[in-house]
DNA sequence: CTGTTAGCGCCTTCAT
DNA sequence: ATGAAGGCGCTAACAG
């Protein structure tokens, strides 16, 4: 069924079928309604396709993360679907997995495409997509980048401040009195790392020495903490606090110090960072960090909605991130 | 950049053009080579919806389900997509959140871009896809769902055994010495109520007499389930363990009874639903069925492969759940 | 107000 | 082995 079926049908030219299916004015209203009834009739739907030919647009984005299975980047996938799902546009999603060349094949495909956008979700773009090949693939096309940044025009950025954040909740645990304070880095992302910039500039802050040997490396997850709590038992040294760059993993850790005896906060605190829903159902719950992913989501929707409508766009955008005191830090140590 | 700027570079047509872009045989050895090397020159990349106006299809898969943030849906798309994105396909996400007006809406705007499938995941879309208006609009697009099932056609399902899951967790707690057991419904889905039932099922089968009076209604989540471990307390009759059909809700309950001084699975044994990550962070761990998301985004991948290909597809696959043993069931209880 | 015509970029016969 | 021409379904001038 096309425009041509219809207009033979309702004895008119594609020319009014068009303008009646768009809402156009100068259509006589009883060729429109004669028109709409053949529409209805044969249930007529428009071919996207044919329309994308000559817009040159199909009105849709292309998200691409690391893992929509990671419950951070899920909210901030929800956001910026729901927000170009009520623009009419529809947003693919590419699960890349921190493969170089599973991000440019999927580049390669989503401009072929000619998606009207694309949004970066996670630090390790600012790696991984900076290549020649996907840098001239994207020329054409607007892409927004969350947490992450890269100098081309039409690259933009919503970026969180990993580093401060870090530093300050490095800082509120000397401010309530804790002194051995470690850090543990379970990534190797841009984000991780500047993470742990931001520990390392609280701890020279503070005129602690030898700041390299407070800094554990480990795996992500649950296990990873286990590892790294028991790195740190193992050394000997004097510790009260520990902080992490993710949640889970501060999870994990904090089982281990508990089954190895410890109490926490009394012994040792811990915090977190990202305020992931499995940081209210431990026992105690985690203090951490809230990143603001579905704020992240709704820039990261608003610029490129903007781009999308020719608006003029700040870029550079930074998202404070905000201490969430719960329950495994104490609200204050006594020396 | 059209094939036939590439042409008229390369001094020839734009059939042949169109032949070395997509590999056919008699094209001369040398010309092939000269068109390639205008092809690479202007970093030439071919037009998907030009293509798709000729074959039809764009390649491409659309997933709806109610809430991509919700962990068990993200990890059955997940594989979905990776699988699709090996075939040459994009999957796009929608998130209808249990809205069937978003539902239509997603389905106008889907079956006018010419998906080549549609992969409904969650037992709501029993319910709510199931219009006129929508079966007429998908008539040529076939759809799997999962676990959820429409007896049209092009309609494909994989379900997951409910009900023999919740009868089985529930039959598990008497042999190990339970009995008074009680139910927890969080939610109205078609899974909802058929868990429920595998629940009056199994009562039934053990003789116990006045089962709705055992079935106690909340909302989902950590305070639904703390509500319901209230109302429980404040039956005033004896209970020696509850079964939940969803995780959360079973370890906001668990949390409560414990800080009202029950202890679990001493005094009272939990299990959950879903198996999801934090049923592993809770204390005491929590016992839950493993419906295998992973397994039911392979077979919804599968089934719509097959039929993408024209192979002959069975439907009504039935995933068996599995009860994973963790903490908050005691080995067997002393009578 | 309405119809004709020319593309949009590519694939596919059909001749040559 | 190659080129010319038609068509996919729709929009957008342009001419009435």
């Amino acid at each position: 069924m096309t425009i041509y079926d219809i207009a033979k049908e309702a004895g008119t030219s594609i020319s009014t079928v068009s303008r009646v299916l768009n809402n156009k004015a100068n259509v006589k209203p009883e060729v429109k309604k004669r028109v709409e009834e053949v529409l209805k009739k044969y249930n007529y739907k428009p071919s996207a396709i044919a329309r994308g030919m000559v817009s040159k647009t199909m009105k849709s984005i292309a998200v691409l993360t690391v893992d929509v299975r990671v419950s951070h980047y899920a909210r901030i996938i929800y956001v910026i679907e729901q927000e170009f799902s009520r623009k009419g546009y529809n947003v693919t999603v590419c699960n890349i997995g921190n493969s170089a060349r599973e991000c440019a094949r999927y580049i390669k495909i989503l401009t072929e495409k000619q998606v009207d956008g694309i949004v970066l979700i996670g630090s390790v773009f600012s790696k991984i997509i900076d290549t020649e090949e996907n840098i001239a693939l994207l020329k054409n096309t607007p892409v927004v980048m969350a947490n992450g940044s890269l100098p081309y025009d039409n690259f933009k950025s919503v970026m969180v401040d990993d580093r401060g954040t870090i530093r300050e909740i490095t800082d509120y645990l000397f401010d309530k009195g804790y002194r051995n304070i470690y850090y543990v880095q379970d990534m190797d992302t841009p984000s991780a790392n500047i993470k742990a910039d931001g520990f390392r500039e609280s701890l020279k802050l503070h005129n602690i020495e030898r700041v390299e040997s407070r800094i554990i490396e480990t795996e992500y997850g649950l296990e990873g903490g286990r590892d790294a709590a028991d790195k740190i038992i193992a050394m000997g040294r004097e510790f009260d606090a520990v902080v992490f760059g993710e949640d889970i993993t501060a999870i994990g850790a904090m089982k281990q110090f508990i089954r190895r005896g410890f109490k926490v906060p009394g012994d040792v605190a811990v915090t977190g960072c990202n305020n992931c829903s499995e940081t209210r159902i431990c026992e105690p719950e985690l203090t951490t960090i809230d990143n603001k992913p579905e704020l992240q989501g709704q820039m990261c929707a608003a610029i490129l909605s903007d781009i999308l409508e020719g608006k003029k766009v700040e870029n550079g955008l930074v998202i404070k991130a905000e201490i969430v005191e719960r329950e495994s830090v104490k609200k204050l140590k006594m020396l």
